[in-house]
DNA sequence: TCATTTGTTGCTCAACATTTC
DNA sequence: AGAAATGTTGAGCAACAAATG
């Protein structure tokens, strides 16, 4: 029997008695995950300690304990040991950022970050200049799985741009910086490793991690970016086996990091012996003397290249800096979660890069890059001094409390997709809320600077939400 | 203290109790996966009984299972109740059979099974001919990430081929099927889930199950592939998720699973609410008339039908039907790991598809295949009369216990590549031996014949061996 | 500063199931 | 058929660690 009387006792989630079956923490974990997944556990809810409910249950406090951890490893809830259990805060969004909408699209697109789709047709001019000089054939078999020399030489090419001198030992061909960081991950760690983020994080990254059972440390940052002392204390709290950073412009918060931070994070990454998963999608806009983490601690590092940013999207094609230890385990997989990236894909992006076209395609985003952020400082001010002058999104504090969910649908019905600060949030210790603004996604200027307007009107003008009650929490 | 003195008790594996660390369980655990990697224990030792390691080590019997349990999601081990514990047969080879030799190659390649390569002549045409067409650019972006409208209508064409009808809400595309089973792993199963799977099974799937911790339980065959009676016993002693299986031309034992056995294992998967991944890249080589086993369980199956074997093995493409239920998981996995197959790739598929191309493709490679294995019986005999007759390789049973690697080396050395058995398998239940003979690889069927006249001699000349000690087990 | 609240972790215990002889 | 050997599983216990006030 319970030692008290649970009867008139307020608890936020009260799992049924009746319906527990054994085994007991399988039992508890699956009712937890259908209450929050059914949206019955609003997000942030604060659930009853562990030892409260073991005691209404009249369990043992562990068992609560192992219910619980299943769900954390699933991104439902997080815990912190002496404040308590909550539910993860966007998990009643959906979390993946993802383009399944293009029918019938009646909005603004500030949401997606799309990267000047136009430039599409010099990729297009490539592929018919390479179908015409012939011998395509050769790259249409299982040969070089991890990269051919020519490719190869191309990606060490590219990734000198950035300031990355690397071996063609350390160099592999991978479909995209999504694939990239799955491999890594799969090859990497295991289920119930923790890896640290920022505090707000690219989603995509929070559900693979959720998809595979890593946990997520999220990490406190100013400024400019992660912090490095909160690093090195969570790491001694924690024992963190990975960190994945993205220096150049941080998806969602724009930040550009600096050298100082970059050795100063670097010196942690080496003294924790932690992985580092350096994601570096945006490398093409920071400034030409930068150098990635990676120069720093390049025997512990996973360094990323995709050119979907840079060059073209839908062509899927990254490059991969492994440091030799994890060698092998790279390649295998690479060869587990794809057997090789198509060499046609990849010649296309060789032939773009050693013709001088990549160069060019990225000087003409540069500007287009500068020129939307023209706009959008017409209509709001940069935040912090240390984002990326030329990211294709910007990052807007808040100056109230909105309802994520709220807001964004009222954006929608007003006109304009945008995603609220809850979506890249791993767990809710930030009080702070944005909005990110993609420049990029727009079919042009004009189009931009008719979505700005609208979500100025919606942020100050009190017409847009007075009647709507539970817009502003 | 231990109960028993261990002085002078034979076991075959003796964790050192010095370098015993607190965890435990985890400190024997990589004292055990050390052991196995760098060779000390071999394929199929015996590990001591669970509770004379708790004995010896002075700890508790469930510290140990931890410990084991461990190894076993790495694959590393098996065990089986009442019997013991095993190292597994395959980790000294190097698992996964990927083609990283392609530069001096100066063998004849009967491992790996490449497609008939020549024909990627008719894959480099498609290309051209699209390329001139244009509009390229508008296949270069982020949209459709589960395929176009026309790109799944290609997709449902093309499967009904073989006899699957489906909806175009329940198609995907995906980056060829390895891909597509990484993708199915992640989305719908977690570490330490079960999969059923045949005796022998495809390397690349044993390692992936490997890298994502998830148990794979072998189940026992006949002449007509896998035991349903056994396949229903696993299921009720071991709660079973999932099912593997490769009914068109099981690799590496060749079958063609007939009608009838579909049946029973559908019958034996319905009941035991399995999730049937059914993995049919040889599809085209099957009887026209020839249903698949998801035709009986759409509603708890996913079917991968990759492109690589019958059209094109380097562009990566294949197509993936889901059951309802799995929509919104399947969706997801397919964001998080590629966030799309690149619209190029799936173009020129499309191409071959729509234009007639593809089915004169097939058609040209049942030819050859036809004619390769005319030759494979001017050498050896057929083992199974179940087997699929237009296999791309075939199964050799030995008539003598070798040592795997020892036979693999010692053929390499004569100048032909070829795959024991023991590379096949998930533990060591079976007695029997067996070579995966490729006969689609060689650049000629010339090269194929002087390559079985090797294979032949090594095998009845008994001079090929008579030096070699280890050879014979 | 210290006690209280709350989550974490590693190990032990006991009941159970299968295989073998 | 039944006993012994062997692996499996869920739950409980206790020491520990962080956050809070």
């Amino acid at each position: 029997m319970p030692v008290n009387s649970f009867e008139n006792y307020p608890m936020t989630w009260r799992p049924s008695k009746t319906q527990l079956k054994s085994p007991l923490y399988m039992s508890i974990a699956n009712l937890l995950e259908y209450d929050i997944v059914n949206g019955y556990l609003a997000p942030n809810t604060k659930l009853p300690p562990q030892r409260e409910l073991a005691d209404y249950l009249d369990i043992n406090l562990s068992t609560i304990t192992r219910a619980f951890k299943i769900c954390e490893l699933k991104g439902l809830i997080y815990a912190q040991t002496g404040k308590g259990t909550f539910v993860s805060p966007n998990f009643g969004l959906e979390i993946s950022i993802v383009d399944s909408t293009i029918e019938n699209q009646n909005y603004i697109d500030m949401g997606l970050i799309k990267p000047f789709d136009d430039f599409n047709l010099v990729t297009a001019e490539a592929i018919k200049k390479l179908s015409d000089k012939g011998c395509l054939e050769n790259l249409l078999n299982y040969s070089y799985p991890i990269g051919s020399p020519y490719h190869k030489m191309t990606a060490m090419k590219w990734l000198k741009n950035f300031n990355l001198s690397v071996k063609a030992d350390n160099v592999a061909i991978t479909s995209g910086s999504q694939n990239s960081v799955t491999l890594t991950l799969i090859s990497l760690f295991g289920a119930g490793d923790k890896i640290a983020v920022d505090m707000y994080t690219y989603p995509n990254f929070i559900e693979l991690a959720n998809m595979l059972n890593i946990k997520l440390i999220p990490i406190k940052g100013d400024a400019f970016g992660m912090n490095p002392e909160d690093l090195d204390v969570q790491c001694k709290l924690n024992s963190i086996q990975g960190i994945y950073l993205t220096p150049s412009c941080n998806n969602p918060s724009a930040i550009l990091m600096n050298m100082q931070r970059k050795e100063e994070i670097a010196r942690i990454i080496k003294k924790n012996k932690l992985i580092l998963i350096e994601d570096d999608i945006f490398s093409f806009i920071a400034p030409r003397h930068y150098l990635p983490i990676s120069y720093f601690v390049p025997e512990q590092s996973i360094y990323i290249c995709s050119v979907s940013k840079s060059l073209c999207s839908g062509i899927r094609v990254a490059f991969l800096y492994f440091a030799d230890k994890f060698s092998a385990n790279i390649i295998r997989g690479i060869h587990t979660t794809t057997i090789k990236t198509p060499a046609l894909n990849v010649e296309v992006v060789a032939e773009l890069i050693n013709t001088g076209l990549a160069e060019k395609i990225v000087s003409d985003k540069l500007i287009i890059a500068k020129e939307r952020n023209e706009i959008y400082k017409k209509y709001f001010k940069i935040n912090n001094e240390n984002e990326n002058p030329l990211s294709f999104y910007r990052w807007l504090p808040l100056d109230q409390k909105y309802d994520a969910n709220e807001f964004e649908k009222l954006a929608l019905k007003h006109g304009i997709r945008i995603y609220h600060s809850n979506r890249f949030l791993v767990a809710n210790l930030e009080e702070k809320q944005f909005l990110r603004v993609s420049l990029s996604s727009c079919l042009d200027s004009n189009e931009l600077e008719k979505g700005l307007k609208i979500l100025k009107d919606i942020l100050y003008d009190t017409t847009y939400y007075k009647n709507n009650n539970s817009l502003i929490i």
